[in-house]
DNA sequence: CATACTAAGAGACGGTGCGTATCCAAGTGT
DNA sequence: ACACTTGGATACGCACCGTCTCTTAGTATG
């Protein structure tokens, strides 16, 4: 049973046991979490949270008691829940930085980055991707810088293999099939299906950055 | 000073009078609004809101204040702030589609419909467009599909002028500016200056659909 | 001109979540 | 053994949501 103390208890020095009944059995109670532990369980029931309710419902009490703690806890380590997404989601994914795709053929590895991009942002659902990017004002930056850096990457080697006239590369080219995938993902609130991405890549990417066909291994070094 | 009236006041038969104060003083008490006079005020109003103090903090009194009315006027028209917003925005902008432009130049054409693009959506704060994606989980088809459309006029125009190789030419090129000029403003929360309009024209968008310049005119089918 | 009706406008209401503050106690480290 | 940090529970005031009730201005009908 639970006791309805509805007085306001002004700093009176009577202790009275406020915490009677804790959220875990008795006899069961589990040891108190602390550092790296909690925040990696923090993380978690915010991703389950997240991925459960969504981004609109996801509210900083649900997490809380998901994690087995209080609102305190979170607050103490994000300043709102956009921010406590945003840390969820990465803690959640794999970048794409980590597994730069390197087949030998370059068609094969701008599809294994989009679809790792897929990968990567379906786990998030557009309306999260748009609850966050509403209260951040802007998408962070090192999220953006990544998809760029790979794919010159990816570009250079198949520049070596003469699969690409570098000199056509402009950063805004190179950037430009992840870019058409997020605004996919944004506009229609979808990840694209392997047909849209065979399009950007063979309508729009891979006619940029190949070589003429006519003028073959010109190079015409500046 | 403000009176806590604490009870609940159950159904007595007294009639007590409620509103004693109008928002408006005694001697200029303005007309009641009804129809699309008033339907009108409320979209500019709630435009104005939208445009004081962003989406976040949009908010139902606070639109039905600046139009002096109430909560309950707005709730019988739109279901929420969303729909509110949204056609405040519709009503306040000059659809592209109202004014093609036909300079005679591909590249001019097309730099015009970005331009307008870019007004339209400056008009619209990215935080807001956010906000309304989050709640509307995906893009009116409407102004989605506008774009495309207007675009196809103008490349073919600049097909018959021989400017465009149309069978270059696939929806998703047609649309290929506006989606990239979209994307920057969602992602970085500003519209693109006019050096980023000409990248995506002419590094991107003009050599994708301008013939080859050494098989001038084969066509060549199949 | 009298009367019925529709809808504007004012505001109360319960509910929910935010972010903060307070308190107690469980670990930690010295 | 002790002080100190911080986890966890909870209360609090605030703001806004969406609904509802009530009065009354303006319109439509006789």
């Amino acid at each position: 049973m639970r006791i309805q103390v509805s007085n306001s208890a002004p700093p009176a020095p009577t202790p009275s046991p406020r915490s009677s009944a804790p959220a875990y059995a008795e006899g069961e109670r589990r040891s108190r979490r602390r550092g790296a532990t909690l925040d990696d369980a923090l993380l978690r029931a915010a991703w389950e949270e997240l991925s459960a309710v969504g981004y609109a419902k996801l509210t900083m009490e649900g997490v809380a008691v998901r994690a087995g703690t209080s609102k305190a806890v979170l607050y103490r380590r994000w300043p709102n829940r956009a921010h406590l997404a945003l840390a969820a989601y990465r803690h959640h994914v794999v970048p794409v930085a980590d597994q730069i795709p390197d087949t030998g053929d370059l068609r094969e590895d701008v599809m294994a980055v989009l679809r790792h991009m897929r990968r990567n942002s379906g786990e998030m659902s557009p309306e999260t991707l748009h609850g966050l990017l509403a209260e951040l004002r802007t998408m962070p930056p090192d999220l953006m810088e990544l998809l760029p850096s790979v794919m010159m990457t990816i570009l250079r080697r198949a520049a070596e293999r003469g699969e690409v006239d570098i000199e056509k590369v402009t950063p805004r080219i190179a950037a430009l099939p992840g870019d058409l995938q997020r605004h996919q993902v944004l506009v229609t609130g979808r990840p694209g299906s392997d047909d849209f991405l065979a399009e950007i890549v063979d309508e729009i990417f891979l006619p940029l950055v190949t070589p003429s066909p006519l003028r073959s291994q010109t190079t015409a070094g500046g």
